[in-house]
DNA sequence: CTCAGTGCAAAGGATTTGCATGCCG
DNA sequence: CGGCATGCAAATCCTTTGCACTGAG
């Protein structure tokens, strides 16, 4: 998906919630777009110094709940925002235990699907319905090693 | 490992750490070992009341420290913990949107050890050093359909 | 004009910490 | 006895909210 698409389909999520697409908005998607990983809300501010932070939390919240951007928690304290996995693509994260950064990765296609079914034979048969999967790998990033 | 190779192990865990193994943090291991999943503060707290939840707080960040047990955080403001994982087995964790409680479950073998092979590949790609992995499946539990 | 969005500053809530007391070694 | 562990209460720090203001339609 083009930025431009996932600007479109931001637009149309929002109205869809009654929201508008205003300009702040705009930006915190055009910095989520530009990231290659989840951002915290110090990396967000610090792109985009004109972003006062409460405007920052309020919007990605509005953008979470109209299905546009996720919230995801590591270990440290501070939370990170990802554009959500339909506006990009399935991947997972590399979490460095130094440093507290997150990068995306993905799997082969045959992995992947082996996992999925994997988990939802285990998932059946815990009862649970599954919605959605989630990998991390920890460990040491480039930069940190 | 049976409850008593735990507790054995936790004692020369601390004991490596200069640390002492006292009445509070042998039942927060006992706590964390009846549980069938990590647990929050308030769940242990509420398991064993006689248990101050600084003293809880404090001994937990000591045991993890030691590496007895693991702190975990899934997307509630609860942060939760479970014995380390070489005391116990290696395992996921099914997380409930709806409660938010979490418990464990396991893949088979051959799964497993393809899914460490990929994820090998994928971290090496990134010049990213491995350490561990963590998979979460999320959706609906049992008591919430 | 109206009303959602914004920005500041103050409030909230999980977690941490200072300090006096108690207890293990 | 000496020092670590404990427990209470106060402090921290990320995050949320109240409120008055601004700007788009």
């Amino acid at each position: 998906m083009t930025d431009n698409e996932v600007d479109d389909e931001a637009a149309a999520l929002l109205r869809q919630a009654d929201q508008r697409y205003t300009s702040s908005r705009r930006r915190l998607v055009a910095a989520l777009q530009a990231g290659n990983g989840p951002l915290t809300i110090t990396q967000i501010v610090a792109a985009d110094d004109t972003l006062p932070q409460s405007t920052v939390y309020r919007n990605l919240s509005i953008l979470e709940e109209a299905d546009i951007v996720t919230r995801i928690v590591t270990s440290d304290d501070f939370a990170r925002y990802e554009l959500a996995e339909h506006l990009t693509e399935h991947h997972h994260h590399l979490i460095c235990s130094n440093c507290g950064d997150v990068t995306d990765f993905s799997l082969d296609t045959r992995t992947e699907t082996n996992l999925e079914r994997a988990l939802q034979r285990a998932a059946s048969k815990a009862r649970f319905t599954a919605e959605s999967h989630r990998l991390d790998l920890l460990g040491t990033c480039a930069g940190c090693q």
